[in-house]
DNA sequence: TATTATACGGAGGGTGCCTCCGTATCGCAA
DNA sequence: TTGCGATACGGAGGCACCCTCCGTATAATA
């Protein structure tokens, strides 16, 4: 896969523009581009090999950089988390449209619900890290945590629209609940989808 | 309130058996317990000053001790942290008794779900600090963390023997549940409710 | 090739965790 | 009351990590 054309010091990390904006000087150096991209490489394996709480430095090292650059391109820890799981969670919001889009609308949030239970058995690092950074910082704007909310939210109204979902809680309220059980830190499968089945039930409209 | 008569180097913290016990040797020096205490008493007014990330250190100072009797005493950060939640738990535990037995298997569930719900817009701290230990240390038997599940248990299964609530989870699942729900940052009391409101609705059986 | 904006990197200051061990104190016994 | 273990104290200091700063290196342009 390409690599992403990150622009500004990252984390801006908006839109797809061509680079064909009155930029103020000039282009990005291209040490600086292989540096990033090294980095959230590193960072996916030593996230992976070591768990979450991996230290800022094991990074740096396995990326072969200095401390003061992995700091530049990432001035926090959950920015570079972020870039790692960018594509992840951009997936996340695809499967949201795209369950809209070609089931049911209750079934849609079945669907949906089950990917991200999924998603987060395996993702767990990047739920934890989220949680963690947004506990410690809870003006935070984070656009990984922004994209999950829409997701929800994309797929609970739709389901409230059609009036198969109960409309006294929105999206966010629904992440938190989902999302809190889903970083529990012994949650199994088989624990989640019973978990799962039942907050559905609680959603369901009661006819 | 009296002190607790603690003996060993606590965080056994077991049961009341009267001191009559052939201990092995001589009793707890009396500037140990007052240490002891001076420690729950200082780390209950720092955490409440500065949240969970408080350092040992501002309440090994705020209890004018130094920080090898901190150690000392509370060998890992969460074993302080029980301590100073200690009779907030067994309240707890104590509320799930009395609901079981004041109230029919259905309304005490609602009643000590609500109960929790009110009890950890308050302790934010202790849930908190109780996940993230568990979370890095899932191996981890934690005394407190054992209670709260009991509680959990013995409102459930109360009413699921009475064919009120769903067979099909246990009392971890549904702590895990809400307690995930109820260390998220953003919780607020409303948003509580509403989400407490439909995990009800899940739960209660369908008929 | 010269110039300059841009980026690098790692030394080092700051903080917090936890241990170690010389010193102080307590409790008991004579 | 004094003496003497056993017990507990405390803070210096080692370690690990976080993050910044700035002298040096280098890519991009002219």
């Amino acid at each position: 896969m390409l690599r992403p054309v990150t622009t500004t010091p990252d984390h801006a990390s908006d839109e797809e523009k061509d680079d064909s904006s009155e930029s103020s000087h000039r282009a990005i150096r291209s040490d600086a581009q292989r540096n990033h991209d090294r980095l959230v490489v590193a960072a996916r394996e030593v996230f992976s090999a070591q768990g979450s709480d991996a230290s800022m430095e094991a990074i740096a090292l396995q990326a072969g950089v200095g401390a003061g650059t992995l700091y530049r391109h990432f001035p926090r820890r959950i920015d570079l988390v972020e870039a790692v799981y960018r594509n992840d969670v951009d997936e996340l919001l695809l499967a949201a449209e795209k369950a809209v889009a070609n089931y049911a609308p209750w079934e849609a949030l079945v669907n949906w619900l089950d990917a991200f239970l999924r998603y987060s058995l395996g993702k767990r690092v990047f739920l934890t890290e989220l949680r963690e950074s947004f506990e410690k910082n809870p003006q935070l704007r984070l656009s990984s945590r922004e994209r999950v909310e829409q997701s929800f939210t994309l797929v609970l109204e739709n389901a409230q629209r059609a009036g198969v979902a109960r409309a006294d809680i929105d999206g966010s309220d629904l992440m938190l609940l989902v999302g809190g059980m889903c970083t529990g830190p012994t949650l199994v499968k088989a624990q989640g989808e019973r978990l799962l089945a039942m907050v559905l039930d609680g959603l369901r409209v009661s006819d």
